[in-house]
DNA sequence: AACGCAACTTGAATCTGGTTCATTATCCGG
DNA sequence: CCGGATAATGAACCAGATTCAAGTTGCGTT
């Protein structure tokens, strides 16, 4: 049997290698530019062998997704056990996107550029899955933080939707303005400044409006700023020491 | 002068004949399979002729979104001067995109595609600008409902934004909410329902929070479909008939 | 220690499809 | 009707993803 599985990690370790060196690649020359042979030479494979492991290109993209997906994630699962009140928890929860997505400008690339219908629809059922599965636990976090804030009575509930549906909007916003401020061009054509402070803001309002106490007032900016640094200080603070991965 | 006029006419047909056959196409066979030489061949023209046109494949993706992109904006334009209240005006905007998005679902798969920064980067600048350009007149509509909302007293502005950015909340929770709609297996996985009654109810919410009166009860899900339902009507009755271009 | 088999690796060849460009055709003003 | 400018043509080119026939490796068996 250890042979196998010996074999298996063994396998393991190199697909992680080809992934790892993937994203290097990005980094330096773009997404554009990453080109299956060039990789499997960088990593000292022939191109045959990159495609042991990834059905297409496409199926390697997903893959890395998926590996900065697994790593945005984390971030958020200490969020529903924070000293916070539930609704700071919710903003915990827009500020580690931010935060994420600002510091990984290439993971949002990707991301954008794998969901489109177009590359999804030419990955692999498996990857597909293994994508979808790695953003699970931000889902169940923001909807641990959501079912807390019932109980507490922070928020009453909205009886026809689940913790996802209440939590769904604040993640809209999310998504939306991200797209908004990665399309080059786009804020400056339409003069909008400062989009993440717009999101900080609007998510304010969108809690307001679901009644989620305690109640702030949008307009107060001033309030709102110091409040996502208060939330952003403790999140560094809990920040999951990024684990390392040894190198072999 | 004439036969320069002449030629440019020409020139501009022939554009539109390119593009309206690659809809016919993207939409019979999938964006993946949109084929530049099999484009040419299906309008009676060389390869190299719809080089003249489009300097890359990206641009004629570009030029086929801008198409798409004006079509929609035109249906926004009504919307200010509907007879309705200025929140029913906001909502107006979200079935708008809602409604059109759903009857074209190529529109929002191109337009995502082609959003994404792999491609946008290797469309040339002009045709970048037409498209973002293609979208203004949906900002401004956008804009002007808020502005009259503020004027009415409906809302009272809020000092630091400018209208477009009042409104870009809304619009961002509208961008996200396709994106999960269409993002396939999404909403399974996540166990959301009905994207589109939980985005307009989230609509709800949003402006809620922002004030604009008459605030509406979230949880009255029936009011909510029924106020709907009945812009809709209207929009229905407001409908720019289609222009349908003359056949050549 | 040698053998045979299965599984894996290799990288040159294949294939697809976007892009170019030398050649040819068209059009226009004189 | 001529000469040159302008545009159209489509076969050739090229990049790069993908394949696959040939060669290796490593394991268990004799």
């Amino acid at each position: 049997m250890s042979t196998q599985e010996r074999k298996r990690r063994e396998r393991e370790l190199r697909e992680r290698l080809f992934v790892r060196e993937a994203q290097e690649f990005i980094r330096r020359e773009g997404l554009l530019h990453l080109q299956m042979s060039r990789l499997a030479e960088a990593c000292d494979y022939a191109t045959g062998t990159l495609y042991q492991h990834f059905a297409s290109k496409e199926d390697l993209l997903l893959a890395i997704a998926t590996e900065d997906l697994k790593r945005r994630a984390t971030a958020f699962q200490p969020i529903p056990h924070l000293p916070l009140s539930s609704r700071e928890r919710m903003l915990a929860v827009v500020l580690t996107d931010i935060d994420f997505i600002s510091s990984h400008p290439d993971h949002f690339q990707l991301l954008q550029y794998v969901s489109t219908e177009v590359i999804w629809a030419s990955a692999s059922p498996d990857r597909r899955k293994a994508l979808a599965e790695a953003g699970a636990p931000i889902c169940e976090a923001v909807s641990q933080v959501v079912t807390t804030a019932v109980a507490t009575g922070d928020l009453s509930g909205i009886p026809t939707l689940r913790p996802v549906e209440i939590a769904a909007g604040s993640w809209c916003l999310n998504v939306g303005m991200h797209s908004l401020a990665h399309a080059h061009g786009l804020l400056e054509a339409y003069a909008v400044r400062d989009p993440y402070a717009l999101l900080l803001q609007h998510s304010q309002a969108l809690l307001n409006g679901l009644g989620w106490q305690p109640l702030i007032d949008i307009r107060d900016t001033r309030n709102i700023a110091e409040q996502a640094q208060r939330i952003r200080a403790l999140l560094r603070d809990n920040m999951q020491p990024v684990v390392s991965e040894r190198p072999d």
